[in-house]
RNA sequence: GGGCGGGUACCGAAGUGGUCAAACGGGGCUGACUGUAGAUCAGCAGGCGUACGCCUACAGGGGUUCGAAUCCUCUCCCGCCCA
């Protein structure tokens, strides 16, 4: 990455003398504040644009850092105007990433657009909110807009930003298609009128540019304001879905609590900070608790957890994903609910066969591997040895690793054992 | 159009005629330990066959050779320099 973010809890912001703190406060850059403390203090309504790319079918948890902010700005009268860069996608924003994006056909951007409605009003009131497609204004771009847009700015200027920089000097492509980027989400801005917009510190080069945009073309340049970006899992790297270091909004409550539970302890203050509603003075607690080693970071990163998972499917949910946590991975039990596999031939088989055909296994390499390495179980008892045919009943828990749970069940569902449990 | 350098497993990257199913790092997986799916340590890692073996694989095609990721040739793709 070229310019890791360090998602450090943003120091406090200065005495709000301009009244801004409630709109700014956690937020990283504002450029031009002095125009935004002038346009609140008139009290004006602002637009307030914030553009997301329907590039994977999930929205995930660096996602709401935004999305919070701007929730925030809702509450306080402003109107969220939400691009869905269902063109931007196709070509994939390179900000921050030091190699070319593949492209995504129309369709696949399309169907992830769709998911992505559903997803924003997990966190945003979906009243007052103005949801936007880039396609809107660009399906009808023709070649003289085009270049027209294009001669606003020069390529040393958009070489200038970071990742192209870097890919230059590193002498890897960059396709002419990923200049187009910030242009057009640029061109976003004039085309919704916005008055200010949010992103992430990576999105600064892009944000600014669509004022430079807009100011060609006759309209008053946006605010912008950067939040900071949220480390994924990993603990190292921008939270991404390609980079399999992302919390979906939509995954289940269990997997969202385990993935959390999985965060290196020094992310543990700015995931409070950045996606929870944990107040300040909580913050602070956990923080000197686990500084002067009262509080175990374990206990710590739970809270967190139950918090963020709350915030998406509830109390009781929450609540219920920690014990089946603390049970599987504490206490090494198995969970109270398991999926189903029907493939029990009801004679002895071949273990590995089992495995693959419960899917707790790849191919019968990697299924003899596994019990070569002890670890598959059934009904808790290491089995160590595939070459010995098994005739587990119907019921029995086949077992990989420390977590994946399967219960079996006879493959043939006529002779389907009385008081096996489906799912 | 000319010159040069590249294309290796999920990713990065070694290897430049046999001992290469391919070093090393990351990611993944298993085990130990534990405070968790974290940290640390150990190990595993193409497919099929219950050892020996076979098949597929080092951008793609063709070739040389007993034998090729490695040599030749054509094609495709990427980067740099010159025009």
């Amino acid at each position: 990455m070229s310019h890791p973010q360090a998602a450090e809890p943003p120091a406090a912001p200065p005495p709000a003398a301009d009244g801004l703190t409630p709109l700014l406060e956690g937020t990283v850059d504002c450029v031009r504040r002095e125009t935004l403390a002038e346009r609140v203090a008139r009290g004006e309504p602002l637009r307030v644009k914030w553009g997301i790319d329907p590039s994977a079918p999930d929205i995930h948890l660096g996602h709401t850092v935004p999305m919070r902010l701007l929730r925030r700005w809702q509450r306080l009268g402003h109107r969220p105007v939400i691009i869905i860069g269902d063109v931007t996608a196709r070509i994939g924003d390179p900000s921050g990433r030091s190699a070319t994006r593949p492209q995504l056909t129309p369709a696949a951007v399309e169907a992830n657009a769709r998911t992505y409605l559903d997803q924003l009003f997990c966190v945003l009131e979906p009243a007052g909110v103005e949801v936007r497609r880039q396609s809107e204004w660009f399906e009808g771009f023709d070649l003289q807009q085009m270049l027209q847009l294009a001669s606003a700015v020069t390529v040393a200027q958009l070489l200038q930003r970071e990742d192209f920089a870097q890919r230059l000097r590193e002498q890897r492509p960059i396709g002419l298609h990923e200049l187009f980027y910030p242009l057009l989400q640029g061109y976003d801005s004039i085309a919704t009128t916005a008055d200010v917009e949010l992103g992430g510190t990576d999105q600064l080069f892009n944000l600014l540019l669509g004022r430079e945009l807009q100011a060609a073309a006759g309209q008053p340049p946006q605010v912008i304001v950067t939040v900071p970006l949220l480390v994924g899992l990993d603990g190292h790297r921008k939270m991404s879905k390609s980079l399999a270091n992302a919390v979906g909004v939509q995954a289940p409550a269990a997997e969202q609590f385990g993935q959390l539970m999985s965060l290196p302890d020094e992310q543990i203050g700015p995931y409070l900070a950045l996606v929870t509603d944990v107040a300040p003075e909580r913050r602070r607690a956990i923080l000197a608790g686990m500084a002067a080693g009262t509080l175990n970071p374990r206990d710590a990163k739970a809270e967190m957890a139950r918090a963020v998972v709350t915030a998406f499917h509830g109390d009781a949910a929450a609540r219920h994903a920690e014990a089946e946590f603390t049970q599987v991975h504490r206490a090494h039990q198995r969970p109270t609910a398991l999926p189903v596999a029907a493939v029990l031939a009801g004679g002895p088989q071949d273990l590995r066969r089992l495995l693959v055909a419960a899917g707790l296994a790849g191919s019968l390499g990697e299924a003899a591997r596994l019990v070569r390495q002890g670890g598959v179980r059934l009904d808790e008892v290491r089995v160590d040895d595939w070459r010995i045919p098994v005739a587990p009943s119907p019921g029995t828990v086949l077992q990989v690793g420390p977590r994946r749970f399967v219960e079996l069940a006879s493959a043939d569902p006529a002779a389907l054992a009385p008081g096996v449990e489906r799912t």
